[in-house]
DNA sequence: GGCATCATGTAAATCGTTACATGATTGC
DNA sequence: GCAATCATGTAACGATTTACATGATGCC
């Protein structure tokens, strides 16, 4: 099984909200604020023929429009393996080296997965950064006099207050979604 | 003139701080909050070899130790080469894309440029964040409804919130380093 | 008729990941 | 002597970036 990049799942999440062409799929990454993902055909392109040959996505279909645009549509398959990866489980790591992908994650739960999984999904969040900011700040405590460096220290102390922020949304975002339940 | 990647610069001014070997560079971003920086062989040594061959570098000097470690140890052009990738204005771009390579590049500011600069950088980086601040609001305000996921609106604050968190620990960092002065 | 936009593609280069591999040295 | 760690490397692979390229369509 080959990985999937953080840019497949994304242009499966769009396809799975409503079925469009590569070009749309380039406005979006273009114009609202998920422009961190580039818009590049050389990206895009290829990334959807890669979904289509694992059988996720299929391009057969309205392509007989005056304009050749190729709409994509999702597959069952395709369906399956994205709220796979919507609902694993929360490691450390991911939360260390993956908080970007765990928010695209997040961003498309619903609509994909029941509302008690998204609240399973923040619990672990939760649990996830405050793990890790307690021992950030632990470290700081040990050794953060000994960085030589004043503006060292403040990147790091940065660091933390962007976990910290991390953090405190996800509490908020949860109380939010259980007032409604 | 080839492009120099974010690994590269952060090996670069951590040689600026002290001479080290390869594997010293790795156990620096295993044990440290460096360590979003993959700590693999496969990176680092054909990093530095590219640093090297740059003329950035020279691991030619104390070889001849028991462990055949190679030390390596910046060279003039390498430190010039830092600390103008150090002082390069802030760009919108640098704010929305590579926020963790400016706060990479304030980490090595003390010891490799005045006081001055370090305030200008954090004056730059400031205007850039409100700019970009405002303009997620602004967006949100007139777009935000229209997103349909709760989840997905959420996770655009959860944005709005970073950069903030951003913003306010890049006033406090320059009242703190105003204050000595 | 000409220009901007629509729409898709390819090719080269490069960096980083993963996995494999090897030898020296220290400590028990 | 043996295991763990020290220390460096290589090789295959894959994704993304950048640049180049092409044709159709709508509009003035």
């Amino acid at each position: 099984m080959a990985n999937v990049s953080r840019l497949e799942y994304a242009l499966l999440g769009l396809l799975l909200q409503n079925p469009q062409s590569g070009y749309d799929l380039r406005k979006v990454f273009a114009m609202t604020p998920m422009r961190h993902f580039s818009d590049s055909p050389g990206s895009i392109y290829p990334a959807l023929r890669r979904l289509e040959a694992r059988g996720w996505i299929t391009g057969k279909g309205e392509q007989a429009n005056a304009r050749k645009r190729n709409v994509y549509r999702p597959l069952a398959a395709g369906k399956r393996a994205f709220v796979e990866w919507l609902v694993g489980t929360i490691m450390r790591d991911d939360v260390l080296y993956r908080l970007d992908e765990l928010m695209l994650r997040f961003a498309f739960l619903d609509g994909n997965v029941e509302r008690e999984k998204t609240l399973t999904f923040l619990d672990e969040l939760e649990a996830g950064l405050d793990s890790y900011v307690k021992e950030l700040r632990l470290f700081y405590k040990k050794f953060g006099a000994g960085i030589g460096q004043e503006t060292g220290q403040l990147a790091f102390e940065s660091g933390i207050q962007s976990y910290e922020a991390s953090l405190n949304w996800a509490r908020s975002a949860r109380k939010r979604l259980e007032r409604q339940s």
